[in-house]
RNA sequence: GCCCGCCUGGCGGAACGGUAGACGCAGCGGACUUAAAAUCCGCAGCCAGUUGGCGUGGGGGUUCGAGUCCCCCGGCGGGCACCA
């Protein structure tokens, strides 16, 4: 069916075809040579700013669906600010380091500098032919020495202004990718790339200090008002802050030198029912615990081995080992005044990363400890009182209680809600020095080495005699060798002959390159403000930052709602700190897309069922679906996101070789609303596509070109299309030109509020009305009436002209080229194209209509319709709904007890009997 | 487990508390055509079947009037998940 689309499809000579594949490269060069959508770095023009960015693309290869989804939408963000008289940044490059230029190497032997080169190429030529107002002078990739050397300019500042940070930690080991991966790339317990069950190991690395701002990227979440509430929420979620108690426990017996343990709580109101003390395998003193036990060691041994694996498991079986040991309570003292002690175990649900990584077990009080509690024999004590509760009875079965209630069972604390206890409590603990109120965070701060060779190199020297040692800025960038080799595991550049044996710059002795790289994370934490200065010979220059940042619209997929917008948050931060610029927050406002979806087939089942690509199936009319070439039936799945894996994706460039890129750009936008997941479909595209037909031939229909314009009127802005307006117009022009200048009005409103699908549905409105105006008919069809000739009796001609002029304008910033064609015919000779122009203005005296329809109610039940004319007085309203044959009906016999008039709207009748 | 979001025809979806289902897709009937394609005209929530009744996941409430606001319940989707 859809190959009656093709080009091979017979059509009838008397049809006018707009052809696409002839007119959009024409357009796109026209914008091209006349620089349409070039800015300066700093314009003196004086009009306002506008950036406009989307997520940039990792060159995989060829764009997808979601790129052509994401980067449509950001171009109709463009076009219409540039209309609206914005100046627009509208940039766009390449997030080009990155694993699977790797895996490439690995697999077909192919350079990963080469293989990434040949993408972008790739992808660029695609991306342009979409008609993208892009400022192309401004491009670059990340993994050109030209950006990711200022990168390490960046990293320097950051290391000179105290927030680098080299440290020993355990980290999350790939064992498949052989790389550190940082907890944000761990997915429930394995590698977000490889899948492989993440291992813990002891490395040296580099972190970048972003719990030095955590406090400041929480609290600046509520000023990021254009932002989704949803990824406020999780970002503050991922910050994590918590409100609590810091108190060291002395131990009974010192162990191997430690004479006491530091616990971090949130509930330190409940230190009273306190039965046990829980460490972290990892913790310093199980380590101190194992030397002397050996059973202990096997426990931590087994916990590491486990410990990640075992959480996805769910199960998540909580275990502990006892070592004996024994701590002091601070407050609790037995009948003969000595403190109580309790146990010391090792436990496999505290976390080393979090806290102190020991914590004080309440079993009445908290669900996990009172699980251990069960499962260990160790006691239970209740000290908070639920509201209502006996204290005589009161006890704890199988649940915690964590409610609000009166601390009891506490000493000094008894009596006191649970707030003022935490008060009380932190100020004792502060008065005998053990402990004091402290804030937490989950946020950890952000591990940045990789052991990877195509990323940009860390710019730092190891050398024995001087210890770590910044390549000075004047060396910079510290490029990444070419010959390197990928016959074994690791990274190549540990494996390279020369690269990383340099001479140590402080004291020349020979020293080591370090040879990790940065996660390319890094790499796409500042892009945005590089692009308000490709060119600087500096990270940015300040006069362009200061003029284009922040980001006014950040477009992209939700599954960065994280890590790469936290990032972004907190390099913002860092380089304002070391004067790169003067923002805080690098995106004022941030749109989500949803993800672009497909049904996905397979062959019959069975052991040889494969998936099928959309284009090897064909549906049949009763919705079944067999194979193109052998003629088998086919299984129709489920709709779900585009992936390679399961073969239902649709390929950009075919779709727009066959189509047009207008005809892709509108179905996208117009299916639903670009927050939800939207799915791609192949009758919903030549939907698309006939709609583009339809437009050329509104044009089509108007007949003759417009004559020479009127000397004084710009051919480009005058929506009168270059011709007087006539003195007066006929009812069916009267009611166009409303039509034209109300669909002004809800286009505008609709693109404001993102709702292009709604812009969309205006628009097909707006073109079946001009059709229907049509003073001869066939209405939707090739016509040759219209044209307006010298006599142009009720001035309709002038009027549809009117509204072709604006639908051109008004598809614009979605079908860009669609839109200079039609503008084009109605101006031959004209100087201006549709993307110089103004967006167009509704004129207020057309947006009411000539006569209003009013919806009479009787008890809030519609029972007609009455016509009156705008501004009608209530009592005239009442008195002709009154009158309304079916609204007369159901008042009979009732009694009016109220009559409401909301003007423009309705009458309702309330009655009574 | 916690948090968030969503639930409207066959489908995607419209709808300042005011005529629910705009617009599109799919469908049906007709015109044009030797025929098909393309195009055009018309129909289309459900049940009764010319003036009616019922309808926005279910139940309650506020209101002259509820898809929209409030409460309870159900379902679907997403995020986080031993965070002390």
């Amino acid at each position: 069916m859809a190959e009656s689309l093709t080009d091979t499809a017979p059509i009838a000579a008397d049809v006018p075809r707009y052809d696409v594949r002839a007119a959009e490269p024409r357009w796109q060069r026209a914008w091209a040579e006349r620089g349409c959508f070039r800015v300066e770095d700093v314009p003196a023009d004086g009009r306002p700013k506008y950036y406009v960015l989307e997520m940039f693309p990792y060159p995989s290869g060829k764009i997808h669906m979601g790129h052509v989804r994401n980067y449509t939408l950001g171009d109709v963000v463009a076009r219409y600010k540039r209309a609206r008289g914005f100046s627009v940044m509208h940039p766009m490059g390449w997030d080009a380091f990155g694993l699977p230029a790797e895996n490439a190497a690995r697999e077909r032997g192919i350079h990963p500098a080469k293989w990434t080169w040949e993408n972008i190429a790739t992808m660029r030529a695609e991306l342009q032919r979409m008609g993208l107002s892009l400022d192309w002078q401004r491009e670059f990739a990340t993994c050109d020495p030209a950006y990711y050397g200022h990168q390490q300019k960046l990293f320097l500042d950051f290391l000179r202004a105290g927030l680098v940070e080299r440290k020993e930690s355990w980290v999350n080991w790939d064992p498949v990718d052989g790389t550190v991966l940082a907890n944000e790339q761990v997915i429930d317990g394995r590698g977000w790339r490889s899948g492989a069950l993440v291992e813990k190991k002891q490395l040296s690395q580099w972190f970048l200090k972003i719990t030095d701002y955590a406090e400041e990227l929480l609290a600046a979440l509520d000023t990021l008002d254009r932002w989704p509430e949803r990824v406020r929420l999780m970002q503050a979620k991922w910050i994590g802050r918590s409100e609590g108690a810091r108190l060291a426990f002395a131990l009974a017996q010192p162990e191997n030198g430690i004479a006491e343990v530091e616990v971090y709580t949130t509930r330190p109101d409940t230190l009273f029912g306190m039965s046990f003390l829980a460490l972290a395998p990892e913790h310093p003193l199980s380590a101190a615990a194992a030397a002397r036990d050996p059973k202990a060691g096997e426990f931590i041994a087994e916990c590491r081995r486990l410990g990640t694996s075992e959480a996805v498991i769910e199960t998540a079986e909580k275990q502990g080992y006892d070592t004996g040991l024994r701590v002091r309570h601070p407050f609790l003292k037995d009948t003969a005044g000595q403190a109580v002690s309790f146990p010391v175990w090792i436990a496999n649900f505290v976390l080393m990363e979090y806290g102190t990584g020991a914590i004080f077990g309440c079993p009445a009080h908290d669900q996990r400890d009172l699980d251990f509690a069960r499962k260990y024999r160790l006691g239970v004590v209740p000290v908070v009182l639920p509201p209502g509760e006996n204290p005589a009875t009161f006890s704890i079965g199988s649940e915690a209680y964590v409610g609000p209630g009166t601390i009891f069972n506490s000493g000094f604390m008894d009596g006191l809600d649970v707030e003022a206890a935490k008060r009380a409590v932190i100020a004792e603990l502060e008065r005998l020095g053990v402990g004091h109120g402290e804030v937490n965070w989950r946020l950890r701060d952000w591990g940045v080495s990789r052991q990877r060779y195509w990323g940009c190199p860390i710019p730092v020297i190891h050398c024995d005699a001087c210890g770590v040692v910044p390549v000075p800025d004047e060396q910079l960038p510290v490029k990444l060798p070419d010959d390197v080799t990928f016959d074994r595991p690791g990274n190549p550049l540990d494996h390279h002959p020369t690269w990383k044996h340099v001479a140590c710059p402080r004291c020349d002795k020979p020293a080591r390159r370090e040879t990790d790289t940065f996660d390319t994370f890094v790499d796409s934490s500042w892009y945005f403000a590089r692009f308000c200065s490709p060119l600087a010979d500096e990270p940015v220059a300040r006069d362009a930052v200061d003029h284009w940042m922040p980001v006014d619209q950040y477009i992209g997929g939700i599954e960065h709602a994280i890590l790469h917008l936290l990032y972004s948050r907190f390099f913002t931060r860092a380089m304002k700190r070391t004067g790169h610029l003067d923002v805080d927050e690098p995106f004022a406002g941030l749109f989500t897309q949803g993800m672009v979806t497909h049904e996905s087939y397979r062959t019959a089942p069975g052991p040889n069922a494969m998936w099928l690509y959309p284009d090897e199936v064909v549906k049949q009319p009763d919705g079944t679906a067999t194979h193109r070439t052998t003629g088998e039936p086919v299984v129709v799945g489920r709709v779900e996101a585009m992936s390679k894996s399961k073969r239902n994706t649709v390929d950009p460039k075919a779709i727009i070789a066959r189509y047009g890129a207008d005809t892709a750009r509108w179905f996208i936008l117009s299916d639903n609303p670009p927050e939800r997941d939207m799915e791609w479909t192949e009758a919903g595209v030549a939907g698309a596509f006939r709609f583009t037909q339809r437009v050329f031939r509104l044009v089509e229909g108007l007949g003759e070109p417009a004559p020479a314009p009127a000397p004084g009127l710009d051919p480009g802005v005058d929506p009168g299309v270059g011709r007087a307006k006539p003195a007066d117009f006929s009812e069916t022009a009267r009611v166009l030109r409303r039509v034209t200048h109300r669909t002004i009005a809800s286009v505008t409103e609709a693109l404001e509020s993102f709702a292009f699908n709604v812009a969309v549905a205006r628009l097909y409105e707006f073109a079946n009305a001009i059709a229907e105006a049509d003073p001869v008919g066939p209405l939707r069809g090739p016509t040759k009436s219209g044209g307006g000739g010298a006599d142009d009796a009720g001035g309709l001609a002038w009027a549809r002209r009117e509204a072709v002029e604006i639908l051109a304008r008004l598809i614009s910033p979605m079908m860009p080229h669609l839109a200079e064609e039609v503008h084009a015919r109605l101006h031959p000779g004209g100087e201006r194209l549709v993307a110089e122009l103004p967006w167009p203005a509704a004129d207020p005296d057309l947006l009411v209509a000539e006569t209003l329809t009013i919806a009479v109610q009787v008890m809030g039940k519609l029972r007609g319709t009455i016509s009156v004319p705008p501004g009608v007085t209530a009592g005239t309203a009442i008195q002709i709904a009154r009158t309304e044959p079916n609204v007369a009906r159901a008042l009979e016999g009732k009694r009016i007890v109220k009559e409401i008039y909301v003007p423009n709207r309705i009458v309702n009748f309330v009655v009574a009997g």
